[in-house]
DNA sequence: CCGGAATGGATGAGTGCTCAACCAGTGTTG
DNA sequence: CAACACTGGTTGAGCACTCATCCATTCCGG
């Protein structure tokens, strides 16, 4: 007999309102689902980092300013796409403005705003790493899977995303 | 027309051997694993963390030392169990020490290895923190899934850990 | 049994993230 | 238009992770 919480827990007949435990089916999901993501982002990360000097986090703003008319972004809008703090994207802007990728420029129409600006660099460091980046996912994301099971993962995520999602 | 990387060099028409660029639907797939995946680790960690004082990485690691026999594990071999370097988990245990909630303890069999062991007031905060943990998945993943999905969800994390998986 | 390679793990510097505090500019209310 | 709250963003301290290096022990070939 192992020590295991939850085990222990059901033994000693949790009453109601107690925790709803994950059955072994909901574990076996449960588990694989978080070691696979956290493989596969690792993995991803580390090819990236390894192939460009780009980190994923880094990459993920340089994308978003390229996708946008002028290359540039409110500093809050673009810590909503990256799905990252405003503290922490502003260190990071910091760090890509020494690379000379990014800088900012104060907003026009608010002067408590900050714009981030892709520059020529950026632009280059990002045309580099972009393939790189995508044949790393499709070796270890796209290529291991059916399209049904594609199409499974994005449903998973799109759902996932109505609950979690921004708001 | 926005600067996208990936667009601007398909019609620059990189030829052969060029980067397998992702079509719009996998783009869509990829976007929602990403995004989801990414708020979903946060959500949990976060709720973990402000709930219990214990994140989501050393929670990972109380529990697996309290599924063992003995509740104590070779440092290597919790390093694997948790996806982790050897150098982190090291750092981690080290942590974990100080609060008390584990110890270390030379390995007879071996003189260069350590045991870590989960010490009772180890066993204790993990006992606490796990039904906080177990509702957030819960909440924010089961309870958001139909059956079916849950098993997409099983068949999708199983087919990329035999791709990633432990060697 | 001696010497070198390999293994298990620790350590320190550098970088990134979090959280709370802060500042400047803007909006709002009387 | 003065006072105050709010918003956008920055900053610094502290914690966590990475990478390279290092030390101790064990394994292995002669």
């Amino acid at each position: 007999m192992t020590s295991d919480v939850s085990q222990s827990a059901r033994d000693a007949g949790a009453g109601g309102g107690g925790p709803r435990w994950l059955d072994a089916e909901e574990q076996r999901a449960w588990r694989a689902w978080l070691y696979s993501n956290q493989l596969l982002a690792d993995r991803l990360d580390r090819e990236l980092t390894h192939g460009t000097g780009i980190s994923h986090a880094y990459y993920e703003i340089l994308v978003a300013l390229s996708e946008t008319e002028g290359r540039m972004m409110r500093m809050s809008e673009l810590a909503d796409r990256c799905l990252s703090s405003r503290s922490r994207l502003s260190h990071a802007v910091s760090r890509l403005e020494e690379r000379g990728w990014v800088r900012r420029q104060v907003c026009a129409e608010d002067g408590r705003g900050q714009l981030a600006v892709l520059t020529d660099e950026g632009f280059a460091a990002l045309e580099a790493a972009a393939p790189v980046h995508v044949e790393s996912v499709r070796r270890h994301l796209f290529d291991q899977l059916t399209p049904r099971q594609v199409e499974a993962m994005r449903d998973l995520g799109e759902t996932l995303l109505r609950h979690l999602g921004p708001r």
